[in-house]
DNA sequence: AGCACGCCGACT
DNA sequence: GTCGGCGTGCTC
């Protein structure tokens, strides 16, 4: 007994799982295999070996691995050693990134299977009622699972029945495990081999001459083996003969066709691709070479390319020239769903070798990216994804890159790991000594302020492709039209008058409001009070299309009230306003235009977002009002006018990245306009025309609000002068979660001192019924991070080994930006 | 994270 | 009385 291995379980602890393997299992086991183990009581889990190893545990005797799953690694070295930095540098379990990391396929997880024991021999009567009951459903069907008996019985707890069950030896239980991933098979068909030669053809044609539908059913067969060469599916075959299902059933019954299978890949891309690499022009082409040349000397580039510079040809190019190197490469993006542009635009032009992965594709689909990718396969040499494509198993990866860089997206908030893609592509890339490139026109503080510092290369491109011109930016000052009267509802004059001209000119709108629903607070005139979440310390907003009061923080919905619940008296009014609202107003105002409007409501089925995409490209809507997400790198050609309804909501934003975070958001959406020949037009509403930062947006001065903020991010310690973590503890109980975070910030104050902040309510304090904490702790360049890391996670588990707090939840969040 | 165990209210 | 609620502790 002396061969012992390391797994990590997909659960958050942190603690390292040790077996007992044979000697020949130690010679077979790699790292990145999968191996089944028990874990607790009975169950049996999915675990990755980590290493194998000859040193016993002391405290404990270890026990032994149930099974083996892979005869190969499917995870890779570097990805666990991705895995170890992710883990160690988020300040999470290596067995939460395994989850994060792997289909959900892949962590098979065992079931508990109830079969009757035939040998026994039970008389009715030792059996109570619920035992018969199994006793008796066992004859009907040979295993039962625990869901089975729970529906059976209509009982919560039944594992002491079945447990009785086992002691009067009626009947066993087993744990089995379940492969999830089940490969796709595709029904083709061809002819019997019998009718192989022409004589017997002709029989049977002959024979079928009474059988009409039939025999059109062997010639249409006949005329797509022609055409194609191919196999034929099933699925083609009906659709080409106009046979019903039962016709070719009864065929393949009769032995005249014959059905067999060929595994597929469920994702694959069979249009034809073409070869429509535009020129570059002079500005590109500078860019081009000026990347290259930096490139030589640093590993990570910023590419600040203005709205419309023509970023994408790049790209390709870029990409072009690692593939031809027969590296794989990895493109980032913050969100897929919302740039399926961009993604039919490379598959276009590189065809199969582009593998997709979505956050929304199906455990099996996952499956086949993972295996395509892990084995250098040619449909995988272009990866695209979201955040998650980063842990991936790649081979031989050449380059990165990331493209909106600035996007909150890349930040995973929730569950851990919570890490931020951009940094961990950038770690990823070293690894592999590849490249990553960092596009955007309006670069996050801290990618900016590394590349001044010369930390990343600087490749600036400030040309719109086509020469076309920047939107021309056009502040509205609200206070001054209200006071005016110039406003219909949340319209000013202006923002009617250009929405009138861009539209009779036979152009499309954009209106951006950052808020969903109808009206964010509801309120009685007479009491002054507003309905508020039964689980949250918010206000519910009113959503008009179902007549409803909604929370936006738990989904909590409620009939809209008659009356105030405080007063009764019926005197509700609505303050604030949101997309819905705005697309009721601009029905109104103008009765001849389609509107549509695009926020989490209006987009929530899988293709919700696409539909209304195309509908919007096919000028099929003429104002599109929405919410954040018309910022997502949209390409939209005949828009000409971008209005913003309220800048100030996103400036007043209780957070050090508001006015970054604003000035990225009005001049993506800004971007939005004007991307053919004619100049695109933005308005801005704002009650503060005057705020810098919507100065710097209408004079398109990224510099000067870089300037600007880093100057107090560096006053008030900021990033990325200074770093953050964030700590959240949360509980249902006020006092503990208050009693709880001032322990834990007193602790990190003897280390850290006037660097940690807090602890202090979030605007929202009490979510879900969960009450919310936080402390923040600033780090100063020149301090260790691992070192602070460490003091961290002692205090964290002292604290976790008080009683009284070990039902606190803690989240750490590191870089929480 | 699950999941079992154990101790307390509210119902067949 | 039992059922199910949730707090507590453990998992190689």
């Amino acid at each position: 007994m002396t061969d012992f291995v390391d797994v990590i379980l997909p659960i958050p602890l942190q603690k390292a799982f040790t077996y007992y393997i044979t000697e020949a299992e130690a010679t077979f086991l790699k790292p990145g295999m999968r191996v089944a183990v028990p874990f607790g009581k009975s169950k049996i889990y999915t675990a990755l070996v980590y290493k194998t190893h000859k040193t016993p545990p002391t405290a404990y005797e270890a026990k032994t691995i149930h099974q083996i799953l892979d005869e190969k690694p499917l995870v890779t070295e570097q990805q666990l050693q991705h895995w170890q930095w992710i883990s160690s540098y988020y300040m999470c379990s290596l067995g939460e990134v395994m989850r994060a990391a792997m289909p959900n396929a892949f962590i098979l997880e065992s079931e508990t299977i109830i079969s009757r024991n035939e040998t026994a021999e039970i008389s009715d009567s030792e059996l109570k009622d619920d035992e018969f009951l199994i006793y008796e459903a066992l004859h009907h069907q040979s295993s039962l699972k625990i869901d089975d008996v729970i529906s059976i019985l209509d009982r919560k707890r039944v594992l002491p029945i079945i447990n009785s069950l086992v002691e009067k030896g009626v009947v066993q239980l087993q744990e089995e495990i379940y492969q999830k991933y089940t490969p796709k098979l595709v029904r083709y068909v061809r002819l019997h081999s019998t009718f192989k030669s022409e004589v017997k053809l002709q029989e049977l044609l002959e024979d079928l001459s009474r059988a009409k539908k039939q025999r059109e059913v062997v010639l249409s067969l006949f005329q797509l083996e022609v055409r194609s060469k191919k196999p034929i599916k099933v699925s083609d075959l009906a659709t080409h003969s106009g046979a019903s299902s039962a016709i070719i059933k009864a065929l393949i019954d009769k032995d005249i066709l014959e059905e067999y299978h060929i595994q597929i890949d469920r994702v694959s891309f069979d249009e034809e691709t073409t070869d429509d690499s535009k020129e570059l022009n002079e500005f590109q082409t500078k860019a081009l070479s000026e990347i290259k040349l930096q490139f030589s000397e640093k590993s990570v580039l910023l590419l600040h390319g203005v709205t419309s510079s023509g970023k994408t040809e790049l790209y390709i190019k870029l990409i072009e020239e690692q593939l031809a190197t027969g590296k794989q490469v990895l493109y980032l993006l913050p969100e897929i769903a919302l740039t399926t542009q961009l993604v039919s635009r490379l598959q276009n032009y590189f065809g199969e070798k582009v593998a997709v992965f979505h956050s929304r594709y199906s455990g099996n689909e996952r499956v086949e990216a993972w295996n395509n990718i892990l084995n250098s396969s040619e449909k995988a040499q272009i990866i695209i994804g979201a955040r998650s494509a980063l842990l991936l198993p790649f081979q031989n990866l050449g380059f990165i890159i990331v493209d909106e860089e600035h996007e909150q997206s890349y930040k995973q908030f929730d569950p851990a790991p919570r890490y931020h893609a951009r940094d961990a592509a950038i770690v990823l890339a070293n690894m592999f000594g590849a490249k990553t490139l960092l596009g955007t026109a309006t670069p996050s503080l801290e990618t900016y302020y590394n590349a001044s510092e010369g930390k990343y290369g600087l490749v600036e491109l400030s040309q719109r492709y086509n020469d076309v011109l920047m939107p021309d930016i056009e502040l509205v000052d609200l206070a001054d039209k209200y006071k005016r009267k110039r406003m219909k509802g949340h319209f000013s004059d202006r923002l009617i008058e250009e929405m009138t001209e861009a539209l009779v000119e036979g152009f499309q709108v954009i209106l951006f409001q950052n808020r969903r629903g109808f009206s964010p607070i509801i309120e009685c005139t007479t009491c002054g009070h507003s309905p508020q979440c039964p689980n949250c310390d918010v206000s519910l907003t009113y959503h008009q299309y179902r007549d409803q009061l909604r929370c936006h923080y738990c989904g909590y919905n409620s009939a809209m009230l008659k009356s105030c619940q405080a007063c009764g008296n019926v005197t509700l009014d609505t303050k604030g306003f949101g997309t819905e609202q705005i697309e009721g107003e601009v029905k109104t105002l103008f009765p001849d235009n389609t509107v549509a409007r695009m926020d989490l409501d209006t987009t929530r089925g899988k293709y919700g977002f696409e539909k209304l995409i195309t509908r919007f490209e096919q000028k099929e809507i003429d104002i599109l009002v929405g919410t954040q997400m018309l910022t997502k790198g949209l390409d939209f050609r005949y828009v000409k006018l971008v209005g913003i309804l309220n800048a100030d909501n996103l400036l007043n934003f209780p957070d050090f990245r508001a006015h970054e975070r604003s000035y990225q958001l009005m001049a993506q959406v800004s971007g939005r306009a004007g991307r053919t020949d004619v100049r695109g037009k933005v308005l801005i509403q704002t009650y503060n025309p005057h705020h810098n930062i919507l100065q710097q947006v209408s004079t398109n001065s990224y510099y000067d609000m870089y300037k600007e903020q880093l100057n107090d991010r560096f006053n008030y310690k900021y990033p990325p002068i200074f770093r953050l973590i964030k700590i959240t503890l949360k509980h249902k109980d006020y006092n503990r979660v208050n009693l709880a975070a001032d322990w834990y910030a007193k602790s990190l104050r003897q280390l850290f001192k006037a660097h940690v902040l807090g602890p202090e309510f979030p605007p929202v304090s009490r979510i879900r019924n969960q009450y919310h904490k936080n402390i923040l702790i600033k780090i100063p360049q020149k301090q260790s991070l691992p070192k602070t890391k460490e003091a961290i996670s002692k205090i964290h588990n002292s604290f976790m080994s008080i009683k009284d707090f070990r039902s606190v939840r803690v989240v750490i969040n590191v870089d929480n930006y």
